[in-house]
DNA sequence: TTGCTCCTCACGTCACGTGAGGTGGC
DNA sequence: TTGCTCCTCACGTCACGTGAGGTGGC
């Protein structure tokens, strides 16, 4: 498979494979001609990398996840208390952006009384 | 009031402070010193600056807002449908967190559940 | 003099995107 | 030959952070 068929398959640019081949992350072979070849273990490693970053790990943590891990992919013991981390930040992060919408939605709805007000004034 | 003092006061970096200057998006006088003035003028327009970061406006649009605007503060009408639309995102923004944040606690269960049957084991 | 704050560059960071200039393959 | 995809640099972007080298002010 071609970086375009990769890369059109997670839905991604050819660039920010190319980018995360750069930072270890994926890995390809070439072909005579130069181009990336890639195999399904090559495409399942990026669907990892690409779900871990989903779940808000940067580029570094998921490059030690892989470095921790003695195989392809890291362990349980290794992700758990990472996860968890990530679950209890992912619920401050929550919990702020509610707090957040309800200031919004009230700042809207405050312009919109000051907005009608002055139409029925002038 | 020096920049130190207004960092602390809003609880961010001088870097920033200096920063967001450079991007016109708070105004400093000098004295003959060289160093940055403060009055409250400058720390409000800095204030409304944060405030529509948190709201998730990018410093472009924010500076895009103030110029919009005939006076030092953006218009309501300027304002409301920008919110609005940042209100829509952030929806949108909450919904897929939520998700997310079940694909995590389901995974987090999962690992532990391995764990476990693991140690059961040996 | 010490120690704190301030100054101006300039370069680093993160995760890419973009564009130049060139080549492979149907 | 056309047109699409691929290649490698190198620089741009966003919102800063950091560090060098130097100065003001109590």
């Amino acid at each position: 498979m071609k970086i375009g068929e990769l890369a059109a398959r997670f839905g991604i640019a050819t660039s920010k494979v190319r980018f995360l081949e750069a930072r270890g992350l994926v890995h390809a072979r070439r072909l005579t001609s130069g181009y990336r070849d890639y195999d399904e273990d090559a495409a399942e490693m990026l669907g990892v990398v690409l779900r871990a970053q989903d779940f808000g790990f940067s580029l570094d943590e998921i490059a030690k996840g892989f470095a921790d891990a003695p195989g392809r992919r890291p362990e349980c013991e290794v992700l758990l208390p990472k996860l968890a981390a990530k679950l209890v930040e992912l619920d401050r992060h929550i919990a702020q952006s509610n707090v957040l919408r309800e200031r919004i939605a009230a700042m809207v709805t405050e312009l919109e009384v000051r907005v009608a007000t002055r139409a029925r004034r002038s």
